[in-house]
DNA sequence: TTAACTGCAAATGGTTTGCTCTGTC
DNA sequence: GACAGAGCAAACCATTTGCAGTTAA
């Protein structure tokens, strides 16, 4: 655990805005200015695969990421762009539904939310 | 609809194996020798937002095409890549759920399975 | 000590785009 | 003849990677 690996997953932990790597970069460069952007990504993927991390890389061109690896689900406003947390528990549930529709082994899912968020409708 | 639009499209309504735009593009070149692949990829964009065709582009570098646009799910295999198509009727549900369990607007969602195929589990 | 990790910079590679040319109405 | 669309090749750009130097254990 370098002091990069944990100013970076420091910096995810205490932010609820799902940052792209670019963010996180960004932030951590005030606290160690010569990190590198590779620095950051190699870091990100290797606290992902620890499962210490959530990468949210959903049809978009960035990705952003989630330092709270417990299930949950996130919506994305359309409008501002914004994600956010649902926290609703389907899990059991929808692998079920899934399982008992095909003759697959369902391990998991990933489920995200589009809408427009209370901010938005509200200016 | 010129003759590559329309070969593209047909191409992908011919097969259900949500292929990428490159398989798309070595397809139809069969058929249309000097066919570019930008040219494929501006006709499946154009596809999607006409909402033709659906767009499947979670976390993987490769966006894979699917010619159905009706209201469908997908499993990924974890072990071939396949992906296939799972017909549950969930979006009410789901998209009920999310809406009364937080202060925003829900319009869609995306819900992707990932597991193990039979073909795969009996080899 | 040494294996893991960093910084830097170049490479990667799927996708997009600018430009010119072509086919269609 | 105008205009949408095609072909080609270059550009894009988030992410990855090779390498040489550095650090944590």
């Amino acid at each position: 655990m370098t002091k990069q690996r944990k100013a970076i997953l420091e910096t995810l932990k205490s932010t609820d805005c799902h940052p792209t790597a670019d963010w996180i970069y960004n932030e951590v460069k005030d606290e160690i200015p010569n990190i590198s952007l590779g620095t950051v990504y190699r870091n990100l993927n290797f606290l992902a695969e620890q499962g210490e991390i959530m990468v949210l890389d959903y049809g978009s061109t960035h990705s952003r990421y989630d330092g709270t690896p417990e299930q949950h689900y996130h919506f994305h406003c359309q409008e501002c762009d914004s994600v956010y947390d649902i926290h609703i528990n389907l899990k059991e549930t929808l692998n079920q539904q899934a399982d008992e529709a095909t003759p697959f082994t369902i391990n998991e899912h990933r489920l995200e939310f589009y809408g427009i968020c209370d901010k938005c409708q509200n200016s």
